[in-house]
DNA sequence: TTGTATGCGTTATCAT
DNA sequence: ATGATAACGCATACAA
């Protein structure tokens, strides 16, 4: 009954067997131009008969559009982004969108090559999470070609894609005020920071104090850096560079490292902040390590909610960024774009919750 | 200087700025046929001026190739299928391959959408973790039209299709050993349970005990009840169906209750076996806010690693599944039956590791 | 409403 | 080694 062999059927052969011109068979089962439904009808039964599908390649090829838009992750592997990219798939399969979609490891050759890929298969718009926030000329490109861009996680300057992030200044900046506010006064931060403008830690807090730095285009471990300093001079407490931990590479390895040099310090912190998932496992590693008990040994605070979190005892408190929702968002305004919408671009920082669990007590000594 | 204007720049350009023939701009930059390296230089050149990309669609419309592979995940979300995707997309980038991704949620009407889509786009070859074991002519279907399919977690009887998966039985069967030769005889299993011919676990001990299911081809849930029931019969101790909690539907809610109800149960376990990760994380929760201590009140052995895990005090054991190898090993056996391999369907069965840690001690009342 | 003819950008075929 | 030309499968302009 059913021919489903190795020959592709096509739509000429559908049009063949109802009597009918391609251009009709194509008319009748493509949805456009004008159909008798009667032979409409009977070029959709031919079809069916046949096993016909249509060759996407085909009407891209004709159409301009693919219906595919390309993702570009740091890393697949980890919750960030595959929880992003959860919220992506979600919106563009519910608008008959395929994702394309690659890893660049947080390495711009990675990302050029990616980007590269994408759009030689004619992707209709791209979502990025940028790794570099200085040498975007692909996607200045990309834009210009009238392939819309849509940042996450990360805005860039001048260019003309919209983003989505959440403001990770201030989540930072409330995350360290609840320190503050418990009485702590030396607060250890764990953090990636790398990647501003080749500047190290003190040159950023120079260009702090002088008030020259634009947040929103910062990478969010800097971004949080910021927050965590605006915290502590909200407080009155000078930032002592020393309890600022920069893992530099984005390693558990460093980020462990880190973490045993802040608690090893003389005069150790009384609270430690981590600014991502990945650092707050491995601090969490080494608190455990040390056998210091939360909270109160150390109190503890982290950036990025991950499922330990909630069902340690006590709990960890955690900023829960929105990830699905960032993605669904992204994923919406690329969407838009490539229906035509021409408003000015978007810059959406949505809000993450806070959730307070039993981390946080007075610092010992009190 | 650079051109990169709205109007996309085609072979044709190129071949004209060099003074050739379409065919031969082809050749110089395909890296097809022959060419002259003087001419291949003077078209390298043009394109590189014009700022020349190839069109993947039309290329693929003519080859019959498109370079891409289409992979359906049951969730992107969930650490395992992004550990597998990040094996898949490592192996593929380096072959030069893109892959489409879509999402299962694990039920069939999706998985019948998601490969159709795939297919209209024209993927040389489909990696997928099948919704439903039976069900499965969309995958044969794929592969009379020369598309090859490698199953990934789950393997069907009678699909010429290669497989990666682990042996669940064994390494569950091994598990459950453990905690016997730790001298535990009430053993409780949370897992899901969910899909097996439609029929119940009493169904299910029924027929193991008559010797007639084949485990190789079970969803993973039964194959490691399978091994449960294994391990016990080694050891001699009967099975008690109470001590089996079926959850069901794939929920953490579910799971949630099924281990409150094994704890509650008035001659309580003294060992629990979670059979995956959602299963492990919703036992710890229910274990911790009953206030049980692990190993003392109850030893936990888990399915799956997860990386609280491994810094909890004390850790919890677990099985390893070497997740991002499965990914890797399923991208060469489906990149491999792409470049023409027409072997004999392979059924990878890898090996997980065991994470001895600290949650196995003998049961409270010895 | 339908059919004819043309084109999308590339590779394949076959002369030369 | 190169060029003219025909595909690939579909959508679109235009004529009917």
């Amino acid at each position: 009954m059913n021919d489903k062999r190795q020959d592709k059927v096509t739509i000429t052969e559908v049009a063949k067997r109802a009597g009918v011109s391609t251009a009709t068979a194509g008319r009748a089962l493509g949805g456009y131009g004008y159909s008798r439904k009667e032979i409409k009808a009977r070029v959709k039964q031919a079809a069916e008969e046949l096993g016909y599908r249509p060759n996407l390649l085909a009407r891209g090829l004709i159409t301009g559009k693919t219906k595919t838009i390309g993702v570009v992750a740091g890393d697949i592997q980890s919750p960030f982004y595959a929880s992003i990219l959860r919220g992506v798939a979600d919106v563009t399969r519910a608008a008959g969108f395929g994702i394309l979609l690659t890893n660049s490891d947080e390495r711009i050759e990675l990302e050029l090559e990616a980007v590269q890929l994408l759009r030689e298969k004619q992707i209709d718009g791209l979502i990025i999470a940028p790794s570099d926030l200085s040498d975007s000329a692909h996607l200045q490109a990309a834009i210009l070609d009238g392939c819309p861009v849509v940042l996450i996680d990360r805005a860039i300057r001048n260019l003309a894609a919209d983003a989505v992030c959440v403001d990770n200044r201030e989540a930072s900046r409330d995350c360290v005020a609840r320190l503050t506010a418990a009485g702590h006064r030396r607060i250890g931060l764990v953090a990636e920071l790398e990647r501003w403008n080749g500047g190290n830690v003190a040159d950023f807090l120079a260009a702090v104090a002088s008030g020259r730095v634009d947040s929103s285009t910062l990478f969010p471990s800097w971004q949080r850096l910021y927050g965590y300093i605006d915290a502590l001079r909200d407080a009155g407490i000078p930032v002592d560079p020393d309890l600022i931990g920069r893992v530099g590479l984005y390693s558990g390895e460093g980020a462990r490292k880190e973490t045993q040099r802040l608690l090893d310090l003389p005069n150790r912190p009384t609270a430690l902040f981590s600014a991502d998932g990945l650092m707050s496992a491995a601090a969490m590693g080494i608190i455990t390590s040390l056998d210091l008990q939360i909270p109160r040994d150390l109190s503890l605070i982290c950036f990025d909610d991950l499922d330990w979190m909630s069902f340690l005892k006590p709990g960890i408190a955690a900023v829960v960024q929105p990830l699905t929702e960032m993605g669904e968002a992204a994923a919406r305004l690329v969407l838009s774009r490539i229906d035509g919408n021409e408003g000015p671009n978007q810059r959406l920082a949505l809000r993450p919750r806070f959730a307070e669990r039993g981390s946080i007590a007075a610092p010992p000594s009190l």
